[in-house]
DNA sequence: ATGTTC
């Protein structure tokens, strides 16, 4: 481990008082030592940099997948209060509501005779790669409705089953979203991209269901052995990204006039209720918004394949959930003051609220929140279920997938994307991608492996596996 | 992640 952390438990680690000066609260974060030869100083660094910040509630903190991100670290956590405390774009990201979901279907295996026709048709039927436009015609109205209203407009729209909503996160809409602070180059970027994929490590994914540990939940999930699932990761496309521009530019000047004093510039900040934080807060959830109809428009396309190809019906192919790892929210949590409303930034974390949560769906409710953790292009993926222990260590929250180790230059000089594409085909997953140079930025390699990951939060108790679900196919940008 | 160095 690397010198001045200190040991708390056998995955737990602090980040004491004083590693950067000014820190408000120690650092704390999740690794095994297997991992922890992966760790980067300038992560932990940035881990510190953020307890610097007013109004941190308890720990800044870190999931065992983190890497050095833009300002706070990836697989980051961080709590504010509303009255001291702030809110900065760098503990989002720049792909606001980056998420992934899971779709069931009744299929099994044996069903898919033909999986490159099948991957042929979801690559031509869901646009993917950079500045891929969609289809849809969605008019300057459509869109602020959709930043407004979330998932509801995809489903009203006919791009969804009724229990569609039920099963996002936070039902698929942020309250108090609000358009306004949404610049008009945003929503020109916006506009044509509604169900689009995107490119870097969105997919699409066919995948089966390879292992059960715990059977209750994954019932309760419904999921079973051998299950063929669909799984999406996207975000808010250019829409988020602009969004992001715009409000650093807007709050670096508001850092500034309101005397914060910030150990870098890159986490630009402004108090939470401060109009340019509130501002920040209602174009960041209008982006979140417009990301969970994003999912929910490629799952009706998925369905719309599936139904021509064999005949299912849509409500035989449900939303099992969908989480979120890029955002801020409002939650209420126990801090040392009683119960308090904080400002929970999650970038590349996600959230893992335990049993008995009214936040949970309420057919969930007993089992807790699904986990959906993504693997790296040919590695499992899990779904997992949060805990009382995230409650009380992480306000909620747990990793959100495997973690680069390689930077994406690295990768692209590593392994020609055509090797890796012949490698993952000799174990039986078919890789269609718009190019082969984006097949080598997200080898296999230059991430962590994604089940350390997942065991590092079980050691902790963060989540607890359900299902592993193994690649099939993978539709990437 | 991203009209991938506005």
């Amino acid at each position: 481990m690397l010198a001045g952390i200190e040991r708390i438990d056998e995955v737990e680690w602090e980040v004491p008082i004083g590693y950067v000066p000014g820190m408000r609260v120690p650092g704390r974060f999740f690794l095994s030592e297997d991992l922890s030869e992966t760790l980067e100083v300038g992560a932990v660094q940035q881990l510190a940099n953020v307890a610097v910040l007013p109004g941190i509630v308890r720990y800044s903190l870190a999931m065992p997948d983190i890497h050095s991100g833009y300002g706070f670290p990836i697989g980051g956590v961080a709590a504010f209060e509303q009255e001291t405390g702030v809110i900065s774009p760098g503990g989002v990201g720049y792909d606001i509501n980056c998420g992934v979901r899971l779709i069931a279907t009744p299929l099994t295996p044996d069903d898919i005779k033909n999986p490159r026709a099948l991957i042929e048709a979801l690559f031509t039927t869901v646009p993917t790669g950079v500045g891929a436009e969609s289809e849809m015609r969605i008019s300057p109205h459509d869109l602020e409705e959709i930043m407004v209203e979330g998932v509801n407009w995809a489903v009203a729209a006919g791009y969804g089953t009724e229990n569609d909503a039920a099963h996002c996160e936070e039902g698929g809409k942020m309250p108090n979203a609000n358009a306004a602070p949404v610049s008009k180059k945003a929503c020109q970027r916006g506009m044509p991209q509604a169900g689009t994929l995107g490119s870097g490590n969105h997919f699409l994914e066919i995948q089966a269901v390879d292992a059960v540990f715990d059977n209750e939940a994954a019932q309760t999930f419904g999921l079973s052995a051998g299950q063929i699932c669909f799984m999406v990761h996207c975000g808010s496309r250019g829409l988020g990204h602009q969004i992001c521009t715009d409000h650093l530019r807007t709050l670096e000047s508001a850092t500034r006039r309101y005397g914060i004093e910030i150990p870098d510039r890159q986490l630009a900040c402004a108090p939470v209720h401060s109009p340019e934080g509130e501002a920040y807060f209602g174009a960041m959830a209008a982006a979140a918004n417009y990301a969970w109809v994003n999912r929910q428009v490629i799952t009706h396309q998925v369905r719309t394949v599936l139904n021509r190809m064999y005949g299912i019906d849509y409500e035989e192919m449900p939303l099992v959930y969908d989480v979120a790892h890029n955002v801020a929210k409002m939650e209420r949590h126990n801090t040392d003051k009683g119960r308090q409303t904080l400002c929970v930034h999650r970038k590349g974390a996600t959230r893992a609220f335990g049993p008995g949560c009214p936040e949970v769906p309420q057919d969930y409710r007993a089992v807790g929140q699904p986990v959906i953790i993504p693997g790296s292009m040919g590695s499992a993926s899990y779904v997992l279920h949060g805990t009382n222990t995230a409650m009380e260590k992480t306000f909620g929250s747990t990793c959100h997938g495997a973690g680069r180790v390689m930077s994406r230059t690295k990768a692209k000089k590593a392994t020609p994307g055509s090797e890796v594409r012949k490698d993952l085909l000799k174990q039986g997953i078919i890789v269609r991608a718009t190019s082969d140079a984006s097949i080598a930025e997200e080898a296999p390699d230059a991430y962590k492996e994604s089940y350390k990951v997942v065991d590092v939060v079980r050691r902790a108790g963060l989540s607890l596996p359900v299902v592993r679900l193994r690649p099939i196919g993978v539709i990437k940008g």
